[in-house]
DNA sequence: TTCATTTAGTGGTATATGCCACTAAATATG
DNA sequence: CATATTTAGTGGCATATACCACTAAATGAA
């Protein structure tokens, strides 16, 4: 493969996605700025408020995000106040998480700016490529690339 | 807004793409594993390889990346011998990047895995689907959030 | 009931990424 | 030419995120 003839980049799915996380991160993370969240974390402060003080095992399933990372990335939230964790009395393996008060309030102010960017972001690229893009979004993430087990 | 009439977090742009990058990444890192390579490195080093010993500045904007973040994760790519670093005779602020015989040898490799996975994505996705996802998230990193300025 | 197994999280380590303050080099300005 | 400004990177710090080894608790099997 010569270097001429290579694709580019932009062929690669994971590359592009990536790619394009950067650039609406920054955005978002951009918007937010004034709440002193970033939008990872607003997402998570909503995930766990529409949650009923979900399990860390639940939060991590609904995000596909790997269970250790969301107990680090639940560290800075812990610290600042805005997040609790309690062990559930029925099984003491599980820690269920919920907002303090003003977890609930900095979500609520946070919300105000992301329902900004979120606009933005609808204004600029359009309602129904947004939405479109969602879809297909949500589709990868419910791909199953599990090779069929060799059935013996 | 009361919990129950709350929009799930797919309604969230930013979210859904994060949520989809992280299952699409587990997945090819995990079809990248036996090279030693992450996805975001290969991805990196195949940059690199496609550019003409290109700067530090251009390669952090093609991938719509912070500099010194790109600073950050050539680090360890260096520290293994698969890149170097020279400054431009002409302009030396100016770090211009290349692969080493090593890290041309480690990208052939890896690319054999992403080609792998890459193709599993299109079976599993649909190679349609796949297609419109790229040029959707192309889209996206191409549009411009900046408000209009107010013409003085 | 006892022991093996599974389940849920933690802590460590490493990469990914961004912002900010700072330095050095090039360039524009007076 | 001397200084102000812009440009390109660096280094520090913080969050995001993954994997692995480990612990504790619950569960299943003998």
């Amino acid at each position: 493969m010569s270097k001429d003839t290579l694709p580019g980049l932009t062929l690669c799915n994971n590359a592009a996605l990536r790619r394009s996380a950067r650039k609406l991160g920054q955005f978002y993370d951009d918007v937010m700025a004034p709440s002193g969240l970033k939008a990872t974390q607003q997402g998570l402060l909503y995930q766990i408020h529409i949650g009923n003080e979900p399990a860390m095992g639940a939060i991590a399933a609904s995000l596909i995000m790997d269970l250790s990372a969301l107990g680090h990335t639940l560290k800075p939230l812990i610290r600042d106040g805005y997040v609790e964790t309690f062990a559930d009395p029925g099984d003491r393996r599980i820690k269920r998480v919920r907002l303090t008060p003003q977890g609930l309030a900095k979500l609520e102010e946070a919300m105000k700016l992301w329902q900004i960017a979120q606009q933005r972001f609808e204004d600029v690229a359009g309602k129904e490529q947004a939405q479109r893009l969602r879809a297909a979004l949500d589709e990868i993430a419910a791909l199953d690339f599990d090779l069929p087990p060799a059935t013996p």
